[in-house]
RNA sequence: GGCGACAUGGCCGAGUGGCUAGGCAGAGGUCUGCAAAACCUUGUACGGCGGUUCGAAUCCGCCUGUCGCCUCCA
């Protein structure tokens, strides 16, 4: 598609991107709540928009990306009894909530670090926002969108004609078959909380117009999203899962509070299971991603590299179900690779005397397939399309006349936007030192071979990949590799 | 029960009313002291049954199956 296209769940279909402000995108994605290692979910939605992220700014947008922190207001249970998970998990760890919100937050930035996730340029915390929530709690109140009972503040999905038109839910035909257990002095079993009264028990708690309590799981983000990115923004990003309750309770707090759209696109990833069954704390295949990592859980039988998990679910659309296997990884794992040297063996190349290469083309296939709601599968398909003959010509020597300019092209999209290339780690001293040696082992190597030494020759080579160091003899001599 | 999504060659996975996705694996070959890599050649797939159409894997209907949401989850 020439122009940026995003599926839009508002309107369930592809829609022309058009930024509110021109040139500017504002971009709220729901975060985490941090009561827990980070997992192959969280992985598939941060890459997705991660990416997304760095396409818009590859388009040349100024992207504001701001990324929630909820550290208090969500529940174990549903909005009326549960108890909220972080407390929970405090009492467990036997911990302050803050010291399991600090640890979470720390594991989960770690985690997204080395999958090559770019933090947000804005993580605000639910626990830091507590006025501005109370403020928007007050004005929905004010307006006659919510009520108090007894300490607890509810909002009226009554007073809301458009609550359901996200998740495309119907609540007047529903009421029926609803569950009965309310909580007390609810009007409607939809109504949900903005603002819960604590108890003694309550370790997170905060003085309210209302009396002493905490605020619900889904106005952080109302408030926080309006503080940071006015009361109408672009892009709004989060997981399917999201879309009810969550989602849909933000559009109505926040357009009821300020009587404007809240989001003009809504764009949801699809989610993650694996060897076809959901990841569940039940199932026992709920692994984390530092296990994957590490190789450390029973059903791996590996580790298995973050530069591979990214890469894997980028060959697959962000809309689509990913569905994780060692067998999938393992074969993902091999095309990176490949696709790696291809791109490394580019790079290095210096501009030959061949037919230049027609970087417009290039450039043009890859914005192509994501403008088509960000299609990094197929974005991925053209890196090996141009790779690959190109990686021939320069092997025969035979190089187009601007390669340089191509791969500087090559740079910006496949390390700048799909982040599946770590530039190598040249310049430190004991990369440059482990050449220096390297050159004269193969040149020890070379000259038994040449005297057919072929013992000594395959002794060397052999020995070196005990270590981690794969020799390659071509016809222009032999190169090595490091492998992990 | 309500809402929604998906079903593609050995595997993963895009896509689409007529034109090669791509990757991985496999087979044959080239190169090579051997090995590895690379390169070349090779597969004509789209759950089932109907319908629309000159033509459907792509649109419509039904069926079957899988999955998700409706309750915490990215």
């Amino acid at each position: 598609m020439e122009k940026l296209h995003v599926y839009n769940t508002l309107s369930r279909q592809k829609e022309l991107f058009t930024p509110i402000h021109k040139d500017f995108v504002g971009m709220y994605v729901c975060g985490p709540t941090v009561y827990g290692d980070a997992h192959l979910g969280h992985a598939k939605s941060y890459t997705a928009f991660d990416v997304i992220v760095r396409y818009l700014r590859y388009a040349g947008y100024k992207v504001r990306h701001v990324m929630n922190i909820t550290d208090v207001g969500h529940l174990t249970d549903d909005a009326d009894a549960g108890e909220d998970k972080l407390a929970k998990q405090a009492r467990l760890e036997r911990l302050e909530p803050m010291e399991i919100a600090e640890k979470y937050t720390n594991s989960f930035f770690k985690d997204m670090d080395v999958l090559g996730v770019h933090r947000p340029d804005i993580t605000p915390r639910a626990t830091g926002h507590i006025p501005e929530q109370i403020e928007m709690i007050q004005t929905l109140i004010e307006k006659g969108h919510a009520y108090e009972v007894d300490g607890n503040v509810y909002f009226d999905v009554s007073s809301d004609k458009d609550y359901g038109k996200l998740s495309g839910r119907n609540f007047e035909e529903q009421l029926a078959g609803v569950r009965v257990d309310t909580a007390e002095g609810k009007r409607n079993p939809n109504d949900f909380a903005l603002w819960k009264k604590a108890d003694d028990s309550h370790l997170m708690k905060w003085n309210s117009p209302w009396g002493v309590g905490y605020p619900g799981w889904h106005v952080e983000c109302s408030a926080m999203s309006n503080k940071y990115l006015g009361e109408t923004f672009d892009i709004h990003g989060g997981g399917l899962e999201n879309q009810f309750p969550h989602h849909e309770c933000e559009i109505a707090q926040s357009e009821c509070a300020h009587d404007k759209e809240f989001v003009k696109y809504w764009l949801h990833n699809n989610m993650v299971t694996l060897n076809g069954q959901k990841m569940g704390k039940s199932l026992g295949n709920a692994i984390s991603l530092n296990q994957f990592y590490t190789g450390y859980h029973k059903l791996l039988s590996r580790a298995w590299s973050p530069e591979t998990i990214r890469f894997f679910l980028l060959q697959s659309h962000y809309r689509s179900t990913t569905d994780f296997s060692e067998s999938a990884l393992e074969a993902a794992e091999s095309g990176m690779k490949n696709l790696q040297e291809m791109i490394k063996t580019v790079i290095s190349a210096e501009n030959g005397k061949a037919n230049p290469v027609d970087v417009d083309a290039f450039r043009n296939a890859f914005i192509a397939e994501m403008n088509d709601d960000f299609n990094t599968a197929k974005a991925i398909a053209v890196l090996y399309e141009y790779l690959r003959p190109l990686r021939v010509q320069v092997t025969n020597g035979d190089i187009p006349s601007n390669i340089e300019e191509f791969a500087f092209e090559l740079q910006k999209i496949a390390e700048g936007v799909l982040g599946i290339w770590v530039a190598k780690s040249e310049g430190n001293q004991a990369a440059k030192a482990l050449d220096g040696v390297m050159q004269l082992v193969i040149q020890l190597r070379a000259e038994a071979r040449a005297k057919k030494d072929w013992a000594t020759a395959d002794a060397i080579r052999d020995q070196l990949k005990a270590s981690g160091i794969e020799i390659k003899d071509g016809p222009q001599g032999s190169t090595f590799n490091l492998t992990n």
